[in-house]
DNA sequence: TATACATTTAGATAATTTTCTAAATACCTA
DNA sequence: TAGGTATTTAGAAAATTATCTAAATGTATA
């Protein structure tokens, strides 16, 4: 889960997530939402790919992403953690 | 919420926590759980307290840390929208 | 097959982050 | 107030990350 921890660590791949969270977009499109190089976004999607984030399909000569959601459940899990009541101590 | 996704994108700040899920600790006693110079513990600290991910509070010549959990509910509200169904399409 | 388009790979540079040692600060106690 | 303990600040070195341009790859189509 450390990828996805990294992955999500910056405000550009967020940004990402959340126009896929509309719809599935090519590289280009998202590209097309940023003021930076193709080559640029090219490697956040990577990111993004290596940490289960997202999903990616060669469609014609674009490829076409998506959100994976199965690693999101993970991190929610994660978190949920920490707002559970100490167990140590039951309240009786 | 930037502060809190980069804070968190660090393993050994996401085993702080941890640690402080069990209990409050002073500096001290985070830093010997760790392989690493005190320093640098303080400096994790005081990122995930800019995060607003820990609280600390002076008690003699030791500061105790504590989780701060209000910016993890902001955080899991965060990730829980893209595991919302698509509001778009809505299923009739 | 030649050309154009969509995307990625390579390689370099700049910016940020992590970590260290040494020194400073703050508090406690004899 | 002198000495000891806990923690942080300062400043530097090393590692990682983000970004760019140029070139390569793969696909479509005239």
């Amino acid at each position: 889960m450390n990828e996805a921890f990294k992955a999500l660590s910056d405000p550009s791949r967020r940004k990402i997530l959340q126009l896929l969270k509309k719809k599935d977009l090519s590289a280009g499109e998202i590209a097309d939402q940023f003021n930076m190089s193709k080559p640029s976004i090219s490697h956040h999607l990577n990111l993004l790919k290596q940490a289960n984030l997202v999903d990616s399909e060669k469609k014609g000569q674009q490829i076409i992403y998506s959100l994976n959601t199965s690693v999101f459940e993970d991190v929610i899990t994660w978190f949920m953690d920490f707002l559970k009541k100490d167990e140590g101590e039951e309240i009786k």
